[in-house]
Order: C-alpha cells, then structure tokens, then sequence
DNA sequence: ACCTAATTTGAGTATACACTCAAGTTTGAG
DNA sequence: CTCAAACTTGAGTGTATACTCAAATTAGGT
C-alpha cells in the first residue's frame, strides 16, 4: 500500500492528526476535513491510505489501548492487577478515547458491523489475558471457571467505566479493586 | 405546553414514532424526518412541542426503562432478584433502546451535558434502588455498603450488557446471576 | 359566536458531511 | 535516466441533516 517513503509518512502524520483529535474533542471534533487540515494533507491523499474515516479511527483506537498494555508482546508476566493498573491508567491518560471506544463498538449500524466484530475480538483477546493471569496466580482454576471469571471482572471493570465517564468524580480505581477482589 | 386535546394526541404520536424507529433500527434510522413522517406530522409541529430531536429520544430511552421496572411506584418490596430480572428483561425485549441508552449517555459532546447529567441522575436512581434491596435482604448492611455493593453490582450488570451487545450470543442472564452472588 | 392562544403547515435555511476522480507530480528500483 | 507505480491535489458530488418561521388554521373557554 503505502510503500514510498513519503507514503509511510503521510499515513503517521494522519494517525497522529486523528489521535490527538479524538483525544481532544471526541468522535464529534474528528471530521474529515479536521483530520485532512491537522495532517496537512487533502482528502484525496486520505484516501489514497485509509478505506474510510472509521478505518483510521479504529486503528487510532487499537493502538491508544495497546500503549498502555502492561505485557504488549505477551510474555506472559503480567498478574490480575497489572491488568487492573493498566485499565484504570488507560481511562485516567485517555478518557475521551474510552468514550470512543465504547461508542464506536455500539453504534455500528452504519458500518454494517465490521467494526463490532473487530471490537469482540479485541474484547476475547483481553479475556483470554485476564483468564490466564488468574489461573497463574491460582493454578488450581480450571480454564473454564478462569474465563468466566475473567469475563466478570472485566465485565464489572466496563460497567465502572462507563459510571465514570457518566461522572468523572467517581472513584473508578477504588470500585476496580474492590470488584477484583471479589473475581479470582 | 400542549394544552389542547389535539396537542397531546400528536405529542403521544411523536413519542410512539420514536419509540418505533428506535426499536427497530437504533439512532441512526431515528432521524426527524422519519420520526415526523411516521407519526404524520410537519416538522414544525414538532418543535412545537419538543424543544429537539434529542428531547423526544431521551424521553423514549427513559420511559422504555421505567417500563420493566418491577416497582415503578417504589413502593420498596423489589428484591434484589426482581431488579436483576428486570435488567435481563429489558435487554431481551428492548435490544436496540438498550444501546441507544448507552450511546445517547456518552456521545453527550453536542448537548452540552445535560443528557449526561439526566443519565447520571437516572443510575444514582437506580443504585439506591438497589441499595434499598440489599439492605431489606440484609438488615445488618449499612447504607453506605449498600451503596458500594449496589455500584459494584450496577456496574457489573452494565459492563455484561455492554458485553452482550458486542454479540448476542452472549449469556447474560447466567452472567448476571454469577454477579448478583458475589455483592450483597 | 367570539377571540385568544394553541397548533399546524411546509417551504426554506444553512450547512456539514464523507467520499470521488481525473489530472497532475514525485518517488525510487533497475 | 527511465518509467511505472505511488502519491497528491482540490474542485466537485451527492446527500442528508436538524431546525426555523411567518402565515394559516383550529380548539375550546367564555
């Protein structure tokens, strides 16, 4: 696709135009023609890199959630609450990109669903994770009762997010903790 | 407002317009020229009566929600069970309001907040409500661990739901269940 | 029947949006 | 240096949007 040096470049500079755009405005601020002005480039040129606005918002998306990832190349290392630590590092550094998330996982009816499917997927990959931190540290678990307690907790941890993206006075990482208690 | 008769027959058309098009097809179906053309009415009739598209919407999403409560009256014999049932109910029957509900409560950006506000307003409802429960089941329960439990038990409840919108094959009823009886 | 206020009309405003494409320019492998 | 492919341009397309308002009509209390 983008094999030219000055290709590879153009298409950085428009995920970061779209990343800080979400960041700071949300899905509302992040037109088309904000994304061509931030990252100087005019729409043809999007896309000539990108299959449509969604496309480079989903990647922005994946990636802002990847950073803060506490074992990215899945050593295997990482325990329940580094995974909890990371979720609640994730809202406070990116809330509006949490809004984001959710909303674009939702309201996939335009993209057919695409997009929900890749957000499952995404969401199965982090259960998988969770599930196998909690059968590190209780070795006892069978796979099946890990998964779904793995599916509880992040459950609970999606639900006190969206409380707190309702009201950003909530103490997200103390309710966090206390519903990883209950899982193991 | 609408005073004569004709006024609040075509409000409850409006309304019931709404409440259709959002069932069926979710946000993006809902616009103001399908709600009008369906409950028979010129657009200006409508702002005649609602201040905006939004208004009319948040209307439906609440009053959906307070139909499946299982004591809309409060009259505080609901059981924790009974307000866990009542949530499994409105994801089975009403599918499509349940993720309008979530969408309409974050995309908040246009509106100011206000819809925020009313959404936040609805659940500090809703986890009283709950807290009133735990506490009848368990008398020795102060309110303000009532309070901790009724978040920790709504968030996990939002969290699957979110979950179950993502794919419908989801569980959530036994999921549901599984997280009622880890809080009380 | 009168009269005010409620209601209705519907053409009109503004305008924002994602996306296309034919024609040019630049890149970099061979 | 050549040249095909990658990249860029930017005016243009098409469409949908929520919302307004002045004028006409209707409701219903008196």
């Amino acid at each position: 696709m983008a094999r030219y040096q000055v290709g590879i470049e153009t298409k950085a500079r428009i995920i970061e135009a779209t990343r800080s755009l979400l960041a700071e405005g949300g899905l509302d601020a992040t037109t088309l023609k904000a994304i061509c002005d931030r990252a100087k480039v005019r729409s043809g040129s999007f896309y000539n890199l990108f299959g449509s606005k969604e496309d480079a918002i989903i990647h922005v998306v994946r990636e802002s959630i990847r950073a803060v990832d506490p074992d990215p190349d899945r050593v295997g290392t990482d325990t329940v609450d580094d995974l909890v630590d990371a979720y609640s590092r994730f809202l406070q550094e990116e809330p509006e990109m949490a809004r984001v998330y959710v909303i674009a996982a939702l309201a996939g009816e335009s993209t057919g669903d695409s997009a929900r499917r890749q957000f499952l997927r995404h969401h199965m990959r982090r259960v998988e994770r969770f599930g196998d931190a909690m059968q590190r540290s209780d070795p006892s678990l069978t796979p099946e009762a890990a998964h779904v307690e793995a599916e509880l907790l992040l459950g609970a941890l999606d639900g006190l997010a969206f409380r707190w993206a309702l009201d950003q006075t909530f103490d997200f990482p103390k309710y966090a903790l206390l519903a990883r208690e209950r899982f193991n």
